[in-house]
DNA sequence: AGATTACTAGGAAAGACTTCGTAGATCAAG
DNA sequence: CTTGATCTACGAAGTCTTTCCTAGTAATCT
């Protein structure tokens, strides 16, 4: 029961389509979100969808017709997975470099400001 | 002269070789750093370098022999693109998910805590 | 000088990633 | 039942990434 590879960029994608849905999504529902954003085929997303439950990034409900897919893992697994990978290879593990590149490149808002301290005091406590 | 392309994994491993060195350096200075970590041989590094200086993350001196490598970017702007970059696509631009995700992945010591607390207290000032 | 070592350049193979077309099955509508 | 829409599966092309071998050239050693 390993845990799957990391997401490509396209299969993020996908993810985030179901992240925002928050629900399992059959490749039409998917294809919909994901036609806002930019340009590809239905095919594409469901080959897409095809390989990430090969990898085991998502689950397949095959009882009906349209296939349903879910998330394997839940989002913050993921996101943990991503964010801890690229912190190790990038930032040699140190999350203040982590967090001023994060920063550097979009500056944050003073609410999201106020969130990040609340964060640390919390995760300070714990 | 627009900024080069996201640095792939094997590129970014030779980055980080070139951070941790602070200088400009030859393949074979390279090569032996990366051995430590990793197999892979010289002709692997040499051509990951060749291919990274046409794609502009590394600058080529030919004027001896042995070329000499220096990374094009400054490391805090390529760490802040890369942050960015899945901030982004991973993190719907949220910060405090974004360093949520990290310190979940590995935890801070106490000292790591202080330097992010001091840190987002001098970037509220500014 | 001749042999060995060190470098670059040029492929090229193998895998991963992205994208889509076509074929065949199933369902819904006339 | 036939037609058109919808789905999955298959396969394949094209690109990007990773890896290394070979050839040729330059420097070093004996």
């Amino acid at each position: 029961m390993r845990s799957p590879p990391r997401p490509t960029d396209a299969e993020l994608e996908i993810l985030t389509v179901l992240w925002s849905l928050s629900r399992p999504a059959t490749v039409r529902e998917v294809f919909e979100v994901l036609q806002r954003r930019r340009d590809a085929q239905y095919t594409t997303v469901l080959k897409f969808m095809q390989i990430m439950a090969d990898k085991g990034l998502l689950l397949r409900d095959e009882d009906q017709r349209a296939h349903v897919y879910r998330v394997a893992q839940k989002k913050e697994r993921v996101q943990a997975q991503l964010a801890g990978d690229l912190l190790q290879r990038a930032f040699s593990g140190s999350p203040s470099q982590f967090l001023i590149g994060a920063l550097s490149a979009k500056k944050a808002s003073p609410s999201e400001l106020a969130e990040l301290r609340r964060l640390i005091e919390e995760y300070d406590g714990t």
